[in-house]
RNA sequence: GCCGAUGUAGCUCAGUGGUAGAGCACUUCCUUGGUAAGGAAGAGGUCAUGGGUUCAAAUCCCAUCAUUGGCUCCA
């Protein structure tokens, strides 16, 4: 009987039934075939070797297809396994999924160790089961005989697996003389893998919950060609560059000290003056757009904590509490409540709404010690927070105004690659992780929803990983080294204007709730600097940047002009200072550019004759000499954001 | 918090049981120079901290602290 496949350009072609997608790959060329990774088969993802018996539309996937690496990475996550069941006989397998870039697998060792040192081993074990070019093969298995074989090689994770699938649904991979329980698909054999590195270890708990025992998760990357796999090390290796810790501390820009506490950084006077300039941008911008500017203490007591309901969801991540003349005080690890206190301290018309309040708010956040990261993720922190206290018909226009204000913010950062989460409750978690308001929460939940499809914004979508006062939105961004973090965040709160009794008096003279808006689109100046160092690799933007101009005299027979020429930038807001070393140009040239200092004024005898300055960009443009006004007219220029 | 790794000069890192090292940075002197490293000398360390083993510990063992790769968490 003859089928017809449906190829993905439209082409249609017969083929006996029964011909699989390899045989096809075969019938077009070896060297496709060679290459053929998996099938997809009427949409679903199949192994290239599964017969077709029907007409079908049929893609092949190779390399260059997603699916095709997960599919590779899925199997040579296999092939780990049966590496570490050779050489560790005993071990315990969990799970062992394709990720984004390469592949883990959780392993139980019992009492058996390994470690880093142990990682050239199993890649040699890897490379010659590999080279063994063992076929995947797909069996279908009863339930009963499912459990049976993982219960004479007791596996309880594979057991527990088992146990929530149905009959007739299981399915067993074997390469080599390892068997495996998955769903697949895999590649046609293991010779396809002819790179491998394994990455590093981690603990991880069994199905994602700290109840559970802690496994040993291996990660590793493999490639189907070495070229490959050497290309991907070199782009982790300059990725590394870019790291905001390491470039934080060549740039001079943070530190840490052990005395002062772990999460606490210390800003040296570079981060210093980019913090200034961040509040600058900010303050005018947030002032242009209608908010108003508050300052409130950074501590407060207990009673508003348990007012506001943070306390019995954050007070374990919230520094230990004081006591004084009676009570109990907290530092603040949020501003919103002190800002609801603003709110309610004067009676409110609606001809005030809305009210936009906002503060550089200091915060501190007892994060657990394995939490903290860099600047990324510290215990001390400023917010670039605001709260605006609004009526639900000005809801819309209010939650659209701050992602306008995202959307202006990350223009001039240059900010594109990010993903908008857009996190919604559970209802089954209502009364415990969110406050009990069924109602509330699809209203708000929709006018957001509305607001990001009226606004053309891409976003996902999560259940579960809202606010407890509301549904939020988070710009998730990923560090130089692929971490995932939130950078800014707006979020809806239906329940603390009710917790705090705010009210505003309406057109009738009722009393009425505002609906409050907590945003915070720069971020913490922590985060946000963290981040900037990474997005720009260290080379600021010159408004930016902490030092704008590095003044280089010849030789210190021209410091007197170089003294002139930088008194006169400072005058003009340019943030430059003097290498008075006795040194030459040279080595003053290379290490302003090592400072990545975004302008080189290079003085000497010509330039002290004639009144100019000789420009040299970061990077080694050179602009020429022109007079000093005319230069400071060029940054002034560039600077204008 | 949990599992693993790491901790030596300001920075980057050598140093596997026998007198603490290098490069850069720093200080001083010489050099006074033209677009990515001039030369010389000097100073700088309780080898994270606290115990233990040993004639002897940066080195071996234990604990603590910090950093870190992940997991869990994230107002």
């Amino acid at each position: 009987m003859s089928i017809s496949i449906t190829f993905p350009d439209g082409a249609v072609r017969q083929y006996e039934s029964g011909v699989s997608a390899l045989d096809i790959a075969k019938g077009i060329s070896e060297g496709l075939a060679r290459n053929v990774l998996a099938a997809k088969v009427n949409g679903v993802v199949v192994d290239a070797n599964r017969t077709i018996t029907a007409d079908a539309t049929l893609q092949l996937l190779t390399w260059n297809d997603d699916e095709g690496k997960k599919t590779f990475w899925h199997s040579s996550a296999h092939l780990l396994a049966e590496a570490l069941e050779a050489l560790y006989p005993g071990v315990k397998f969990g799970i062992g999924p394709p990720i984004d870039k390469g592949f883990y697998y959780d392993i139980d060792f019992g009492d058996q160790k390994f470690g880093a040192e142990d990682f050239d081993k199993l890649e040699a074990k890897m490379n010659e089961l590999a080279k063994a070019n063992s076929s995947f093969i797909r069996s279908e298995v009863s339930k009963a005989d499912a459990i049976s074989y993982f219960t004479e090689k007791a596996d309880p994770y594979k057991l527990e697996l088992i146990n929530d699938l149905n009959d007739g649904e299981i399915t067993f991979y074997q390469q080599g003389n390892f068997t495996d329980l998955c769903r697949g698909p895999h590649i046609p054999n293991t010779g396809f893998v002819k790179a491998i590195k394994v990455l590093n270890t981690a603990g991880a708990y069994w199905r994602g919950s700290e109840k559970n025992k802690q496994l040993t998760r291996i990660y590793a990357i493999t490639f189907p060609k070495r070229a490959e796999l050497d290309e991907y090390l070199l782009m982790l290796e300059e990725a590394k560059k870019r790291d905001h810790r390491k470039l934080g501390k060549e740039l001079e820009i943070f530190t840490f000290d052990d005395d002062v506490g772990p999460g606490l950084p210390l800003w040296l006077p570079n981060g210093g003056a980019m913090i200034e300039i961040l509040e600058n941008f900010a303050k005018k911008t947030e002032r242009e757009a209608g908010y108003e500017r508050v300052k409130t203490p950074h501590i407060a007591k207990e009673s508003m904590y348990l007012k506001s309901g943070h306390l019995p969801y954050y007070k374990e991540s919230m520094f230990p509490p004081m006591e004084m003349d009676g009570d109990t005080y907290y530092l603040k690890a949020m501003n919103c409540p002190h800002h609801h206190k603003i709110f309610g301290a004067l009676p409110r018309s609606y001809k005030e709404l809305p009210l936009r309040l906002a503060e550089y708010g200091t915060c501190y956040r007892y994060e657990q010690s394995g939490e903290l990261f860099g600047l990324m993720r510290v215990r001390s922190l400023q917010m670039n927070d605001a709260h605006i206290y609004c009526t639900e018909e000005q809801f819309e226009q209010e939650f659209r105004a701050v992602n306008d204000l995202y959307a202006r913010y990350f223009k001039v950062f240059g900010i594109d690659k990010y993903v908008m989460r857009f996190s919604t409750h559970d209802p089954a978690k209502l009364g415990e992780k969110y406050i009990n308001n069924p109602e509330l929460w699809l209203k708000t939940e929709d006018m957001v929803r509305k607001v990001l499809i009226n606004s053309n914004i891409p976003y996902v979508e999560v259940a579960d990983e809202a606010a407890f006062y509301g549904p939020k939105i988070d710009i998730q961004v990923w560090s130089a080294i692929g971490k995932e973090f939130t950078l800014a965040t707006n979020q809806v709160d239906f329940a603390q204007a009710e917790r705090f009794d705010l009210y505003y008096i309406n057109e009738k003279s009722e009393k009425e709730r505002p609906l409050i808006i907590h945003r915070a689109p720069l971020s913490t100046h922590e985060r946000f600097i963290g981040f900037l160092l990474e997005h720009y690799a260290g080379n600021f933007p010159t408004w930016l940047a902490p030092k704008q101009v590095a003044i280089l005299p010849i030789s210190d027979k021209y410091l007197d002009y170089a003294k002139d020429v930088c008194n006169f930038l400072k005058k003009c807001d340019i943030r430059a200072f003097i290498d008075e070393r006795a040194e030459k140009a040279g080595k003053k040239i290379r290490d302003a550019e090592i400072a990545k200092i975004p302008y080189m004024l290079i003085v000497g005898e010509k330039e002290a004759g004639s009144g100019e300055v000789s420009v040299r960009r970061h990077g080694g443009e050179d602009l020429g000499a022109m007079k000093q006004e005319a230069f400071a007219e060029h940054i002034k220029k560039e600077t204008e954001i």
